[in-house]
RNA sequence: GGCCACGUGGCGGAGUGGUUACGCAGCGGACUGCAAAUCCGUGUACAUCGGUUCGAACCCGGUCGUGGCCUCCA
């Protein structure tokens, strides 16, 4: 089977044809850098990560170029930087290290770019430059705004018409735009607030609108037409239908990207999204506090990621129990397996996660009964996805954050009861056991086949 | 108000015209001094009403319900 993707142009899984399969081309809109990154915003890290692989694996690691941005100039840093009374710099910079902590625990590999918005200042102000120039865009009170009715197809990525969104306006016009739906290229800045020197004959510093900055980097990095194009599902409108508006009149072409990829929404317990202004989200870094990355990483891969994904407790607890059984019988496995071509099949059907994980079910199943090839295979199928990253001994020793355990002790306790337990003093194995279970340690008892030995592990109880 | 998704068994979640998804939980069994862990086996489903069809969870229409976008958001 080949690779099919969901394109939100076109609402229809398509066969996907890459225009340079030497150097297949994909954009994902990264985070704002001004607060920690939620758990949404892992999904979408999470997802175009599998995308970037499952590319990687179809047209060699080589030939995919994958550019995920950073927004290090918008108002909210400005906002936070005000309110902490430290700098812009200072704000972007931790944050921006907090990102990367986060991605890389989620197991995302690093992107074949990763440009920042303030590097691109020059590109957004010739954008802004050319746009006025082919009347796609005109200055007015120090502003450059784009002219919503100069494209006649403004709305197709959203499926909506101007008159429909003009209809449902629920925002106040700036007496200074022509139309409506105008929208900012650039504005001028206040005092405190970054500013470059403005484009257009501007005489007034000022700085970027939103969606200047991605058109300015894909354009750069990925070139006027490129392959996929990605985010979550609520920046098709304004950010992308904005985006693809200024590039395209910009460049003059059809498509800003072939492809537009948009990942479901993660709801809260109450059904409803989650999102940093409703306020019940929770961090990437909170939940990386708790659970394991790899496990949170299959929760956000459970469910197909166009699919809305109802996170629970419950959901991460399952999804760490999946990663034990996994661990247990493949991660030593031989490095020589295969990917399974169910694994390849699911995930070129539009990134089918759900039908991909029971694949690997099925392949731990013939594991288990002593298939070393499917033990081999099952490794190999899963560190595709991402999972079976390290070691068992690294996995089975991970600690919650806060959490310090004297090893020695409770080494020394199991001792005694296996000791109790070769008595058949009974009363006081179980003792034991329960003095562990109160430090909140975990017995697990296993005979050891060879030698006919009751062998004693334990683990954190969760 | 406009536009758009979605409604599958106790929970999560694929599928999409005729055949077991799968996982977790539950239940039964093996193992164990007893537990836990592990292994084996196993029941339960397609919101509702109507239509198309030899046959519909799957296609079409109505109804009800849930959610999203139209404003910063992954």
């Amino acid at each position: 089977m080949s690779l099919q993707l969901y394109n939100t142009l076109t609402r229809k899984k398509e066969r996907f044809e890459p225009i340079d399969p030497t150097n297949v081309r994909m954009y994902a809109c990264g985070p704002t850098v001004y607060s920690y990154i939620h758990i949404g915003n892992g999904r979408m890290l999470v997802v175009f990560d599998l995308l970037f692989r499952v590319l990687r694996n179809a047209y060699g690691a080589g030939h995919v170029t994958y550019a995920r941005n950073i927004t290090d100039v918008d108002d909210k840093i400005n906002a936070r930087a005000a309110e902490e009374g430290v700098s812009i710099a200072k704000v972007t910079e931790r944050t921006t290290r907090q990102f990367h902590a986060d991605a890389a625990d989620l197991v995302c590999l690093p992107p074949t770019i990763e440009p920042r918005a303030t590097g691109h200042i020059d590109e957004m102000k010739a954008l802004c430059e050319t746009l006025v120039a082919k009347g796609h865009a005109y200055v007015a009170a120090d502003h450059v705004l784009f002219s919503v009715p100069s494209m006649p197809d403004y709305g197709r990525l959203s499926n909506r018409s101007v008159e429909e969104m003009e209809a449902g306006a629920r925002v106040d016009v700036a007496p200074y735009k022509r139309s409506p739906m105008d929208f900012v290229l650039w504005k001028p800045s206040k005092s405190g607030e970054p500013a470059w020197a403005s484009p257009c004959g501007i005489v007034g510093a000022g700085r970027p609108g939103w969606h200047i900055e991605c058109s300015a980097m894909a354009g750069k990095h990925l070139g006027n037409v490129f392959d996929i194009h990605g985010g979550g599902i609520d920046l098709v409108f304004p950010h992308h239908e904005n985006e693809l508006a200024q590039s395209r009149c910009a460049h003059g072409t059809h498509v800003m990207a072939n492809v537009w990829m948009h990942n479901g929404f993660l709801e809260a317990e109450a059904g409803e999204k989650m999102s940093k202004s409703l306020g019940n989200f929770i961090t990437v870094r909170e939940l990386l506090d708790q659970t394991p990355g790899e496990a949170g990483r299959l929760a956000l891969l459970s469910s197909h990621y166009r699919q809305p994904l109802p996170w629970t407790e419950r959901l991460v607890q399952e999804s760490r129990r999946t990663l034990d059984l996994w661990y247990e019988l493949a991660a030593d496995a031989d490095d020589h397996g295969e990917v399974a071509p169910d694994v390849i099949d699911a995930l070129e059907d539009d990134l089918n996660t759900p039908r991909a994980i029971g694949a690997l079910h099925a392949l731990r199943g013939e594991a288990a009964k002593g298939n070393s090839a499917a033990r081999a295979n099952l490794k190999a199928s899963a560190r595709l996805m991402g999972f079976l990253q390290s070691s068992l001994e690294e996995w089975k020793t991970w600690r919650p954050a806060g959490v310090a355990i004297d090893e020695v002790m409770v080494d020394t306790l199991i001792t005694a009861r296996l000791d109790a337990r070769k008595r058949k003093d009974f009363k006081e194995s179980d003792r034991i056991r329960d003095e562990l279970a109160a430090m909140g340690i975990q017995l697990k008892d296993a005979k050891n086949k060879e030698t006919g030995e009751i062998e004693t592990s334990w683990e954190v109880k969760r």
